[in-house]
DNA sequence: CAGTGGTCTAGACCACCGG
DNA sequence: CGGTGGTCTAGACCACTGT
């Protein structure tokens, strides 16, 4: 026998890890393995404090990311609850294609159709914000491949000058090129926004998806920002409806 | 003159308004007039505590704020900095159709097609999570109209008993469906998950949204979920390709 | 009223970055 | 090295909720 603390007393201080996340590591497992069932409170946070043998504000940390990651809700003068657990959690990070397709359960793959320089359209050079002097960006154009069968059509364009460009060997080997620009510009995305559409197969992006002409796609338009918030990307992907919904957790 | 501090100490310690909160909206001011430009650093934390007479904790809550809403950035060991303004800024929280249209410079309406209990659907039973018990569930159909026309058809199940139920003319009245629950039965709604896809018009859709037969759709899935994460109601939104896109921002 | 979360203070030390 | 953000403490008082 070491210590005879009535629980949990399992906070390493000389941790790397900071106590605030092994706190909310420790909670998050148990509202996970159902030890606190939903709707039911949580010990008052002043309890926390010694049951941890941290800080007020430490407990606060730590129970603001299992708020915020919907595992706890707050009610004012009344307690900390179990929020009841939800079967698809957290399909909600900004992420590659390669790691969506993960996450799902499926095998990603590309088939590079294209891949180089090119003289930016208009909409383009808005959404990139390019000064006046650039006027040529990579453009990237992929089909998608889950489980070997065609998914999705890729065109991203980047900001990037011809000296610094990517080979379609570097592309290959790295599968995600969000992991590309990372290892090789340290170039890190952080944010992104979206717009959704539905529309129909023209002839060419048919026979590419092995679809029929007026097959209903998706139709997604992202400008990923790096840790600047300067656009760093713009994609236009365009899945088959029959194999690629989109999903979203939006908070008011 | 009353005081000589060299720039802003207009933070009212007595006021309802928490500090951090009055501090979040003047440095949100700064940025949005572009006293301060993007990418410059902003003054560092110690140097905040005293130009606002506020603690080093309460400074570091403001800045999370504009950090999380992506008007500053932070880098360890360097300093914090503006993030480059936006122009569509924050359209990214769950909201109501007729809240969403007014956003989009539209004006909201809708033609009610069905209102009453039906029996529950396998599918929508297993989405509002609802008990053996219940069986029964409140179905609201309507065709929403932007600027008076049609743009998009919304079907709501709402799990709600015969006793508390809804009419035509509070829904019409309020136009809004979450403010009438609100208002009616203290309903808060918090968050939502959505999936979005693409599909065609089929034949009644196609009528009731004045389009062809096989034109492209935009299908989304929601579950709203009120304060406690209880599903409160689960929709299916199926809008005109070609009058409405979908925005979201989503953060890594 | 007692008990809860919400806000706030004045300090301290650590981790990271650039010159 | 000095300056920055990141983590942490041990308090204090306020605001809201139920009984």
């Amino acid at each position: 026998m070491t210590t005879h603390s009535p629980k949990a007393a399992r906070i390493d201080p000389f941790s790397a890890v900071p106590k605030y996340r092994q706190m909310s590591d420790l909670l998050r497992e148990k509202i996970e393995r159902e030890t606190w069932k939903p709707h039911q409170p949580i010990p008052p946070e002043r309890e926390l404090e010694t049951l941890y043998n941290v800080s007020r504000t430490t407990v606060r940390q730590a129970l603001d990311i299992l708020v915020s990651e919907g595992f706890l809700y707050r009610k004012h003068g009344r307690g900390t609850f179990v929020a009841p657990l939800k079967l698809q959690h957290n399909l909600n990070h900004l992420t590659s294609f390669t790691n969506d397709m993960k996450i799902r359960g499926l095998s990603p793959g590309q088939r590079i159709l294209h891949l180089g320089h090119v003289e930016a359209p208009g909409h383009i050079r808005e959404q990139l914000a390019l000064s006046e002097e650039v006027d040529e960006v990579l453009c990237i154009e992929r089909i998608r491949l889950a489980n070997a069968e065609p998914i999705g059509i890729h065109v991203a364009y980047l900001p990037l000058p011809r000296e610094q460009s990517i080979s379609e060997e570097e592309l290959k080997n790295h599968g995600s090129l969000y992991a590309l620009l990372e290892s090789k510009f340290n170039l890190i995305y952080t944010e992104a926004d979206e717009t959704l559409e539905a529309t129909t197969a023209t002839e060419r992006e048919a026979a590419l998806l092995d679809l029929r002409e007026g097959s209903p796609l998706l139709l997604i338009e992202r400008t990923t920002f790096s840790q600047e918030k300067r656009p760093m990307e713009f994609v236009k992907m365009l899945y088959r409806a029959d194999r690629y919904k989109y999903h979203v957790n939006i908070k008011r």
